[in-house]
DNA sequence: GGTCAATAGTTGACGATTCAACGAATTCGC
DNA sequence: GCGAATTCGTTGAATCGTCAACTATTGACC
């Protein structure tokens, strides 16, 4: 158990953000425990009833919408993690059986990653159950209210992007 | 670099998710990649800066909220992570000398922890810097905006909660 | 064509995190 | 009180993740 369907103050200074301006801090406290809260019970969830991880879960995900495969960098990117965990992903489904890799014959350096039938099947069934419960947790959210939540987020992540390209703290 | 600031598809069923009522997905979606993309910064930055991370920082926070100390097993609840996770991170900060372990006088299986008056400096000294982090990061958005996604996001975790109660999901 | 910088992937060392198993102390039932 | 179940913190093994160093390949520049 991940500990805490009650833990609300993530970074404990809820509290000292009472006064005026702490308005960013306040929801940036509530974005990180919303977030973590679903990942956890999502996280716990595929461990027990799959017995795998949302690391691996995501990583079957990619694979999944490119049948012709993924060079590892790629991968890297969009799961947004460094190459370096890529690799030990791959190494492990690819021991069970799940990917295989194969060098991308234009650029010797890359290798790519695709499914296997066993590992296309094996994450199709997970899917179908991982999206019922992804429906069961939002599901006292009206359509309006996730409307409105989804559209929020994405002027947050212009927001954050924007700010990171002023002080150049991106990788672009 | 955390590798990605156009990482937007977090676990690749962005593209799935067409259909009809695969909004929940396409929310917890962007929901774990703003929370991914904020963190990220936030945990390099404290990295550059101060060299900690963001899990040393919020348990000073917590302490810092808590001038009489908490015990290990609260400090697990509202962080959100295992209390195997609290013990390590406790080590290394009383190592560092920033925290005190003493025994509960009332529960002798208890550690309380709390805060030394260097690592209360220490910590002071971060926290406003961070929340500069935060301000700029979120600083795009309109006040009201930020209101609404803070009254969205409450409701998200009111639901995910309730979702959790029926299912015998939680651990209460 | 040769050098040099950039890129792709791997590896090693390490930190953060989880789960499972454990020892010690507390609490509950009787 | 005594024994069983629970709780608190710790530890070991494993996974996830980062960074830095490395090899091999590619591409750019001259």
């Amino acid at each position: 158990m991940p500990a805490g369907e009650d833990a609300v103050e993530v970074l404990g200074l809820e509290a000292r953000a009472g006064a005026d301006d702490h308005s960013s801090i306040r929801l940036w406290l509530r974005l990180l425990s919303a977030a973590n809260l679903i990942k956890a019970e999502v996280q716990a969830r595929l461990r027990r009833t799959f017995g795998t991880t949302l690391a691996r879960f995501d990583l079957l995900a990619q694979l999944d919408r490119h049948p012709e495969g993924l060079p590892m960098g790629a991968l890297s990117k969009r799961m947004m993690v460094t190459a370096g965990n890529i690799t030990r992903l791959v190494d492990q489904l690819e021991l069970e059986g799940l990917v295989t890799r194969w060098p991308d014959p234009e650029d010797r350096r890359a290798v790519r990653v695709r499914l296997t039938e066993r590992g296309r099947r094996q994450f199709r069934r997970m899917a179908a159950v991982h999206e019922a419960w992804i429906v069961e947790l939002f599901g006292a959210l009206s359509q309006g209210e996730r409307d409105q939540l989804h559209s929020l987020l994405a002027s947050l992540k212009r927001s954050v992007v924007q700010a990171l390209g002023q002080t150049g703290g991106g990788s672009a």
